[in-house]
DNA sequence: ATTAATTTTGATAATCACTATCATTATTAA
DNA sequence: TTAATAATGATAGTGATTATCAAAATTAAT
């Protein structure tokens, strides 16, 4: 997925939903599209308020709801009760997250097995499957380390 | 995991850790025990008002935590921001959940391929894994039929 | 059994992440 | 330019959960 793709995928859906454009949207979806790996509403918020000092947290939460619903980003829970976002690659094949329960670090992985797998159980449960998280929670080898 | 070693891993629990025994506690495991499934803090909460009008909801919560604490419970959010709790079978294998999206039924699978799978992104990545979650959203076949 | 130390409890305040409301401001189409 | 409508920031509200605290229950030691 290209920045431009994502670019479109966002004009498209504000476009489709009868939605005006904003200047704030446009700074956090720019902001959003430049990071790596996870992040939650928090961390885009005081990223924003550093050039933008009057932004509200309710237009970021609101931004970032927008961004999922349009399918720009996945939400995930990673077992706390709060959402972590990422940019929902649809060129690349879905992937599962290795999770640090000291230091709270994610690893990606992708799996072919899984894949299958989830297939697999569609057919087995006639299930009409729209996506899956797969999670794995340990401790990260710096972690194991550090123990000692 | 049969329900006289649950017993057994609850009472260790409390003198291992210096806890007192206490009525509305064991009330509370009695009725956990004999659920099938999945529940929340408040399904438990509800179902001890009918038997003990008296009893307070931080109550629940507090024998909750030492239910998942223990060992006895684990605790899934199935992409939603609260908690749910099913009894920790460590007899049988790990499972994955199949979530209907529209109904909020939830099934349960086994699979060797994930648990392999586990095994092999422990190997990859040097984690030392504590569990792992396998949830798949969807559609189920009820609701599939209703949807027409 | 009585006491003393400590834990558990229920009520409820506080917290955390998030959503709803609403008056004001911005955008857009005519 | 205007009229209609959407976006915004402030903030109140919500739902799930945790923290606090005085009173009650439990336990161990007398």
């Amino acid at each position: 997925m290209t920045l431009s793709n994502l670019k479109n995928q966002y004009n498209d859906y504000i476009k489709l939903n009868g939605l005006k454009s904003s200047k704030r949207r446009d700074l956090i979806f720019e902001n959003i599209v430049k990071k790596i790996g996870h992040f939650t509403t928090d961390d885009i918020y005081s990223d924003l308020l550093k050039t933008d000092p009057v932004i509200g947290i309710a237009t970021v939460y609101r931004t970032i709801r927008l961004l999922v619903d349009s399918g720009i980003l996945v939400e995930h829970t990673f077992g706390e009760k709060r959402g972590f976002f990422e940019i929902n690659n649809q060129q690349a094949p879905e992937h599962g997250h290795l999770i640090c329960l000291k230091c709270g670090h994610i690893t990606e992985f992708y799996s072919k097995t899984i894949e299958k797998n989830v297939k697999f159980m569609q057919k087995q449960h006639n299930y009409k499957i729209n996506s899956y998280k797969f999670e794995i929670f340990g401790i990260c080898p710096k972690c194991q380390k550090s123990e000692k």
